[in-house]
RNA sequence: GCACCCGUAGCUCAGCUGGAUAGAGCGCUGCCCUCCGAAGGCAGAGGUCUCGCGUUCGAAUCGCGACGGGUGCACCA
């Protein structure tokens, strides 16, 4: 039920009308009217711009159109009013019952109010995370775990049939730099002096790996060349860390649908189909790119190389998929790879990358529009950086891996939840300054508090209340909602089918972080007023009726915040103390 | 040099397919607890939405150009 979606429905049918009866011109393209919440409560509850899209196009004065439409439109018991105003806006008033009887509905959906159907059930493929398998999950990677899993639930409550997908970079040069590294633990855990040489993966999480090899392998590889152990250190070290990484999802709440390996694409012909299907496109040729500009090449020469054509779907230059000693550069088995996702039937695509790798949208980009004759759309969501704080003061934490703070530690310090919530806090293309301390902080500064917070007081009122069922309450004489402040409750209530239809089509989960946010800050104000006045207070021991529709109206707040939370992963908490 | 992202209050950031008087938190000033959780609430001060030009009835939002910051730029992934 979104009532906004009603009402818009409404409006057109009031503008085909005005068509029939030549009020209106025909063939008017109505794709962008639209209904929206008024930005100030004062201009009623709905407001649409009609009259001033089709005054042009309908060579009208934005009042006349107006004009006619609310005579139409308060024909319609459900609008109490409709008033033109300013450039030409028709503000709507509508019958308060109307936003009354969102209660019920909440109450009997519950977790499933606000589910939309806008995905069609369309197949959508999220790839995020997909690191190398060379050690744990830093911050960074958490990010884009978060951010990757919190979108693509958001996805599936908007009706999409979502596949979550890691892609393991298990094909290329780290994975043996990796299986080197661990050859070092191993000579370290057959009490050898380990050379970890720069380049080297020098995390002390590998020790345990080498250990694990000599329990395997006891001292049959310590004199052997790398030819004899390198194939069979890398797939145990990958698998390992491989675990390793699963952990860590496990431990931030995501769990992914597939996990695709790079390597299985060699030797199984993938990547020359894929290259096959661009190259009978006419896309694939021999040629010599131009130097880079600016950057000085000091090394640069002309090289004739095996090309894809990318610049014909929007990039800027070609790229190289074979390198000159013949084989496949990294981007042909990531061409393959999108190729295999096309292949497998999902009708859009979605890569969450790290920002630094904005320089690999474009070419990504064209390599999906050119395989699938630009039907399957990609979008690529770039993560920016986390800057972590403790106290107001950058935080470094690299004992175990380098120069990087792990998932783990963040995780560990302040929860999954809080964690979750701040990575959702932000646009996923702004940094992201991370303060544990204030993260676990119990204020209003703290926007997983304040949430959380509001959530931990409906359940409060409610067990003072004897914990009405929900069902009990479905039958509330909502008319004694009448406080502004409650009708303003109840229609930000009402926004949220909207705005999870505009998170899911934008692709940002952040929107509903900072929605629960608002929607919280209105209970925790309606709440308060009960402070000032007793009369407003939740609990009424003298008008029965009146507390059982106010706690009819906080369930419903407390069943969107739930609904709100789940989408980004986070468990809505009961108390807080 | 090129590409992408960003530029909104003192600070950190929202701002819907272009809409009405640009919002929130922090900080600052002043209020509000015998009373459902004050871990909260209310009010005030604080803005040339980096700048310029353009499109439009209407621009923080779209286009172009500056300026400032970040990221990435051939046989590494």
């Amino acid at each position: 039920m979104n009532l906004f979606a009603d009402i818009k429905t409404l409006v057109l049918s009031a503008l085909d009308a005005m068509v029939a009866e030549g009020v209106l011109p025909a063939g008017l393209n109505f794709a962008n009217v639209a209904v929206e919440p008024p930005r100030d409560a004062a201009h009623g509850d709905m407001a649409t711009n009609a009259a001033m899209v089709l005054a042009k196009p309908a060579k009208m004065k934005p009042r006349d159109i107006a004009d006619a439409l609310a005579a139409k439109l308060t024909d319609d018991p459900r609008i109490v009013t409709a008033e033109v105003a300013g450039p030409g806006f028709l503000n709507l008033r509508l019958d308060p019952a109307l936003w009354l009887k969102l209660l019920p509905e909440i109450l009997k959906l519950g977790a499933d109010f606000g589910r939309s159907t806008i995905g069609q059930s369309r197949k959508v493929n999220v790839e995020f995370v997909s690191t190398n398998p060379t050690g744990p999950l830093h911050v960074g990677h958490a990010r884009g775990a978060v951010f990757g899993d919190a979108l693509a639930s958001l996805l599936d409550f908007a009706g999409y049939i979502v596949t979550r997908e890691y892609y393991i970079n298990d094909g290329g040069a780290q994975v043996d730099v990796l299986a080197r590294s661990v050859f070092e633990r191993y000579r370290e855990a057959m009490g050898l002096e380990p050379e970890i040489v720069e380049g080297l993966y020098p995390g002390d999480y590998l020790i345990e790996l080498g250990k694990a090899v000599k329990e395997r392998y006891g001292d049959s590889l310590i004199d052997q060349p790398e030819s004899v152990w390198l194939a069979d250190l890398r797939e145990f070290s990958t698998d390992a860390m491989m675990d390793l990484i699963r952990e860590d999802l496990a431990a931030i709440g995501v769990k992914m649908d597939v996990f695709f390996s790079e390597k299985s694409l060699y030797g199984t012909g993938l990547i020359e189909a894929a290259i096959g299907d661009l190259d009978s496109k006419g896309l694939i040729y021999q040629g010599t790119l131009p130097p880079p500009k600016g950057k000085l090449g000091e090394d640069w020469e002309p090289r004739e190389q095996t090309l894809f054509r990318s610049t014909s779907h929007g990039d800027d230059v070609d790229r190289p998929i074979k390198k000159s000693d013949g084989g496949w550069t990294y981007f042909a088995p990531d061409i393959a790879y999108h190729y295999d996702k096309i292949q497998r039937g999902f009708d859009e695509l979605i890569d969450v990358f790290g920002a630094d790798h904005g320089g690999y949208v474009k070419r990504m980009k064209a390599a999906v529009s050119a395989l699938s004759d630009g039907k399957v759309p990609l979008d690529i969501k770039l993560c920016q950086l986390v800057r972590l704080f403790k106290d107001g003061q950058p935080f470094k934490m690299s004992k175990r891996a380098g120069n990087f703070v792990l998932l783990r530690d963040v995780v560990d310090l302040v929860g999954r939840d809080v964690t979750r919530f701040v990575m959702l806090t932000r646009k996923n293309d702004a940094p992201l300054d991370f303060d544990l301390a204030k993260a676990t902080e119990q204020s209003k500064d703290n926007p997983v508090f304040y949430v959380q917070y509001a959530h931990a007081r409906v359940h409060s009122v409610l067990s003072k209340a004897g914990k009405p069922s929900d069902e009990s309450l479905t039958g509330a004489d909502l008319s004694l909602l009448t406080n502004p402040a409650e009708v303003s409750l109840i229609r930000k209530l009402a926004e949220w089918p909207r705005l999870l239809e505009l998170a899911a089509t934008h692709h940002e989960p952040h929107r509903i972080a900072f929605y629960l946010f608002d929607l919280a800050s209105e209970f925790h104000a309606l709440q308060h007023m009960g402070k000032l006045d007793p009369s407003l207070r939740f609990l009424r021991d003298d008008a029965p009726n009146c507390t059982t529709a106010r706690l009819a109206m906080i369930r419903s707040v407390a069943v969107v915040i739930s609904a709100g939370l789940g989408i980004l992963g986070v468990t809505p908490r009961n108390e807080m103390r």
